[in-house]
DNA sequence: CGGATAGTTCGACTAGCATCGAACTATGAA
DNA sequence: TTCATAGTTCGATGCTAGTCGAACTATCCG
C-alpha cells in the first residue's frame, strides 16, 4: 500500500504544522525569505530549508534568488484558494479553535486573499458588482459591457487583463463567509486601485483595513450594497 | 509549536494514504461500510476503523448505523470539492488519475443492500407497492390489508415474518438515488422471491441484475410504476 | 441458546519524519 | 582578503502515528 492516491502527498505536505504556517504566511502573495519563513514556523532555518525544498519540488512554491537571499512565493493563486477552501473545512470542523483574538475579527471583515480582497468585504464586492450588473454569471463569472466601462473608468486596463493567461474573473470560495469572493485578474487589479485610491490599506499580516472615509467611498462607487450585510 | 494552523490538522487527516483512498473511494456520494472501505484503502478493519473514527470527529465523514453495519459518507458536497482541488493542485506534481468503470452504473441501477433489493430498482420497488395500495405510512411504513394477501400469494409467509423479532417493514435510505426503499424482514423477503423466480440474479459483489424478462414480469406484477423514473 | 459476521478497543511494534547541532557553500561588505 | 550573513546538507535523535493481532461487543440467523 506504498501506492496511495495522488492526493494524499499533496495533502500531507500541507498537514505538516511547519509548512502549513509557512503557506498560511505566503498567503498574502508576498514573496517571503527562508529566514522569515522559519519565524513565521517557529523552526530554525535548517528545518525550514528542508520544508521548502518539499514544498518547491511539488511546486507548491517557486523560488527566486536575488543576492544571498532566496524568496519564496504561491507558485499559483490556485494553490490559494485550496487553502482557503481548507480553512473553510477545517472551519466546520469546529471543536478546536482556540486564537480568537481581536485579529481573528479583523481577518474576518477584510483580509488579502494572495492578491485581491476577501472577508466580509470581498464577499459583499462581489455581491455590489453583480447587483450593479457590471459581473453576470454564477459559477463561472464574466464581465458585462456595462461593468467592462465601469472598470477601465476606475483606472483598470482592462484590455491587458483579456489578453494575459491568467483568467480575469474567477470565484474564490470565502472561508469565514462561506461564499464566494472575487478572483481572478480583474479582482487582484480592484484591490490595486483601491489600496491605490487610500480607500484601504494593508494591515499588520494579511489584514486590510477600511477608514471610514474609505468605506464611504467605497459605497458611493459600488453601492450601499458594499455595506450591506451579507445575505443572499 | 504544537499550536499549528486549523488547515494543518484537515489536511494531515487527508494526507494519510489510507484516509485518502477512503475518502476518495467515497467521492461519488454514496455510503459505503467499514468493510468495503477498508478493503478500498488496502488496510484491515481495524485499521481502518481507528481512521473512519479520526474522519468523523473531524465532520468530514457522517455515519449511519444500519443493522450491523454502519455506513460512512462524505458529510457534505464541500467535502468532495475540496478534495477535487486539492486533486487538480496534484496534478501538476505529475500523476495519474484512477476512473470508476462501469461496474458502478450497475450498482446504482440495482444492488443488494444487506439482505434486500436498492438503488433505481429498489427505490421504485417501494414506490410502486404504495402505489398499488400494498403498503403504507411515510417514515414508518407498515402493510395493508390487501397488501398483506398480495405478499401472501408471492409466496411470502407472513405469519413467520410477523412473528420473528425483525421489524417486517423498514425504509432504507438509498444512497444512489436519496430516497427510501423497502428493508426489514419483508424486504429480504421479496428479494428472495424475486431470485428464486429468476427474474433477477446476483451478479459480481453487490449487483443485481435484471433481464428483459424479469424486468417484464416485475412490472406486470407491481406495475408501470416499477419501471418508470424515479421522480417525486 | 450457539454460531457467524460486523465493527471496536487495546496493546505492542515499527517506520517515517520532523527537528536541531554542526559543518559546509555562497554572496556581500569593508 | 577577511568577516558576516543567508542558506544548504548531513547525521543523530526522539516522537508520533500508522499498522495489525487479539480480545471484546453488537447484531443477525437458525
Amino acid at each position: 500500500m506504498k501506492e496511495g492516491p495522488v492526493i494524499a502527498s499533496v495533502a500531507a505536505l500541507i498537514g505538516d504544522p511547519a509548512r502549513a504556517n509557512m503557506l498560511t504566511a505566503l498567503m498574502d502573495g508576498r514573496a517571503l525569505t527562508v529566514s522569515e519563513l522559519a519565524q513565521a514556523a517557529g523552526v530554525t532555518i535548517q528545518t525550514a530549508s528542508s520544508h521548502l525544498a518539499r514544498l518547491d519540488a511539488a511546486n507548491l512554491l517557486t523560488a527566486e534568488r536575488q543576492g544571498r537571499h532566496r524568496y519564496f512565493r504561491l507558485s499559483d493563486p490556485e494553490v490559494a484558494r485550496v487553502l482557503e477552501a481548507l480553512m473553510g473545512l477545517a472551519e466546520r470542523t469546529g471543536a478546536k479553535r482556540v486564537r480568537t483574538g481581536p485579529r481573528d475579527a479583523e481577518l474576518r471583515t477584510a483580509r488579502i486573499c494572495y492578491d485581491h480582497l476577501a472577508g466580509e468585504r470581498g464577499v459583499a464586492l462581489l455581491a455590489a458588482t453583480k447587483r450593479a450588473g457590471w459581473i453576470a454569471g454564477d459559477d463561472d463569472l464574466h464581465v458585462a459591457p456595462s461593468g467592462r466601462a465601469f472598470f477601465v473608468d476606475f483606472g483598470i486596463d482592462m484590455d491587458r487583463l483579456e489578453q494575459a493567461r491568467r483568467p480575469v474573473c474567477k470565484t474564490c470560495l470565502d472561508w469565514s463567509e462561506r461564499r464566494s469572493h472575487l478572483g481572478g485578474a480583474l479582482g487582484a487589479a480592484l484591490l490595486d486601485r483601491v489600496l491605490e485610491r487610500g480607500w484601504a490599506r494593508r494591515g499588520p499580516g494579511r489584514v486590510i483595513a477600511f477608514p471610514a472615509d474609505g468605506l464611504a467611498a467605497m459605497r458611493a462607487t459600488f453601492g450601499d450594497t458594499f455595506t450591506a450585510s451579507t445575505e443572499a
